[in-house]
DNA sequence: GTCTATAGCATGATAGAC
DNA sequence: GTCTATCATGCTATAGAC
């Protein structure tokens, strides 16, 4: 494997693990067993690495997705997709990618939830903007399939999906830090989470009860502002 | 307003919007209106300022969840208590925080968004601790109300419920960057958290079809690994 | 393509005057 | 408590030999 390689590899697994700005590139030429100078020759600078290590995996991976929709759709002939299907092709294409992809696609998915929970930083404006491309026609998507719901909480709730997969990615073996054993890309973890999003999705919109205050005042005072 | 409080407020601010590391102490001081050497005085270095961050705000929060749903199982005498109430105490005080403490209380929602995707970076540790406490208690609470769920099932759907309120925190005012105008601590957000949430864990824990893969052979070449 | 050497600068921390 | 000055170290990036 070439040395532009392993950098990338590298790379990958320090932004996971560290992010980008606790990484330095002595860290990654290190544990590529590279020149300190192979990143400036390879990519030209640090911020160009990390796009490289997006670029990577993400185009076929929101393919992926988008081909699965498309299929999806064109089997619905018009009609809206049924959401378990809208859901799927959203969700199993980045589980499938951690099976497929083995350490390195764990790793990324992990930096993938890490970037999107923290979108200043340099260049997670990049990804941010090739994810909006397919999250737009999966937001079509939903609309379609959940007429009930209006579009601005159609996009909350896209939002909420997108939440419960980014944080299981961004968690890794770390998931559920306290006892359950499953690892993010078993398909238990997925199912939970197109099991939890599909409910709900399909809620009403409006029916929610506010729960009264409790007898007890549970008011404490607190720092001022 | 004394230096111990600006500096904990300008961390606050820059910590909540750039990231940890990427903040630097010059950066803090300067937004501070404060002397260099006064992190060091005032808190001994970088990272006990983390610390004193999240020591203002974070326990009276964690408070305040335990009292409500301390009075709203007093309320139920032994039965279980309403779904809808302890999602209530555990997702209401983080945004009525955020009114309360003004936009101090927006960006601490904001940092612990972001530190609780990024579980790893230092003292990150010390906070999720923290948080674990409160959130055995309510893993026992929801255990209760929902029977019909395993213990791993209900730790699973914990973390999609706080992901969805976590994600909301950690993007702030970017929230839906799209066209969603809706502020994160408007009650349009939360009561959609807690719809979604209410009907993602009543949800059957094995009633999932997983869709057929559609006519078309979706996959797509991708690099090895 | 790979390496050494280093420029040029920013960082966290501290010593010590006031 | 606040300030200046500075240390020691780490950083990204680059120039230039091989």
């Amino acid at each position: 494997m070439g040395t532009k390689e392993r950098l990338l590899d590298a790379a990958e697994e320090l932004f996971a693990e560290r992010g980008f700005s606790a990484t330095s590139l002595r860290d990654i030429t290190a544990l590529a067993r590279a020149n300190l100078a192979s990143v400036n020759y390879h990519y030209g600078n640090k911020e160009a690495l990390l796009e490289a290590v997006f670029a990577r995996r993400l185009q076929p991976l929101n393919r992926e997705r988008l081909a699965l929709l498309d299929a999806y759709e064109a089997e619905a002939a018009g009609q809206p997709v049924e959401l378990q299907k809208i859901l799927w092709a959203f969700l199993a294409p980045p589980f499938r990618a951690m099976h497929r992809w083995g350490d390195g696609g764990r790793r990324f998915m992990q930096l993938v939830g890490r970037v999107y929970a923290a979108p200043i930083q340099p260049t997670g404006e990049t990804f941010i903007k090739q994810f909006d491309l397919a999250k737009q026609r999966f937001q079509a998507a939903f609309q379609n399939t959940l007429p009930h719901l209006s579009h601005d909480e159609v996009t909350r709730r896209m939002h909420h999906t997108i939440a419960a997969m980014a944080h299981t990615m961004a968690w890794g073996r770390a998931f559920c830090c306290l006892r359950s054993q499953a690892e993010p890309e078993s398909d238990v973890v997925l199912r939970s989470i197109l099991q939890f999003a599909a409910a709900g999705l399909l809620a009403a919109e409006t029916d929610l009860s506010v729960p009264a205050a409790p007898v007890t005042a549970a008011t404490s005072r607190e720092p001022g502002r």
